[in-house]
DNA sequence: TAGGGTACTATAAAAAATGTAAGTAATGTC
DNA sequence: GACATTACTTACATTTTTTATAGTACCCTA
């Protein structure tokens, strides 16, 4: 997370491939150790900041704070913020988040049988 | 690639999160800047290496080494060595690498929308 | 004997992702 | 007035991934 240097090869190789293929571009906006986890929770509905805190009991704040504003950007979750003391913030799918449904359990039906190699 | 850290934070999170999420264990495997692409490509039959390299102008040959050994590794791709002068190689997917195939046309899918957003 | 082709390997460095630790703001309760 | 609550932010450190560059071995051809 952090920016990305634009001027890097890196950076262009990946905007090279996500342009050419959609599998990629799919997969950097739902890469990243943290983004399919807290999107499979949320296709049960949507969640506090504090609630996914305690579903995902070894991420630190800053990770959290990092995925959910990644994947806000991409249009997977929308952040709704209520004007109360203590905060209240919760995360839920947009449509396209919960198309991404099929697509996690296909790959939860591949891990599962590749585990079992 | 190189060595894994096995006493780091992060290792210690993948490896909790991989045996429980059966996602984000496929997500590590098929992870990795240029492992979804090259196997999409062998979707099509195998290729030798230089055929790949040829196929991905932008990729360096060390990184195209370490994904084809790490997708050999996964058992994804079979890597087959004919002994001539020049050396020839080739790689093929797997019977489970094969099966890569709707994951990668599902997430296409979803990319292909998701652009179009 | 020099050069070409093929599939690599070694080493270093740059870039990106993740983790650690501490602090902030606003309000209500003790 | 001290303290708890919640959803963060900031500065910094470490780890992991990716890129850069230069080799290697082998035989064949010119």
């Amino acid at each position: 997370m952090s920016k990305i240097k634009e001027s890097s090869t890196n950076f262009a190789n990946k905007q090279a491939l996500m342009e050419e293929c959609s599998e990629v571009y799919a997969a950097n906006i739902i890469g990243g150790q943290w983004a399919l986890v807290i999107c499979s929770w949320l296709l049960n509905g949507k969640l506090r900041f504090g609630e996914l805190k305690k579903l995902l009991p070894t991420i630190t704040e800053r990770m959290l704070t990092l995925q959910l504003r990644k994947l806000e950007e991409n249009k997977i979750v929308k952040r709704t913020v209520y004007a109360e003391v203590p905060p209240r913030v919760d995360y839920e799918l947009t449509e396209i988040g919960y198309d991404l449904g099929p697509v996690i359990k296909l790959l939860e039906k591949w891990g599962e049988k590749h585990k079992s190699l």
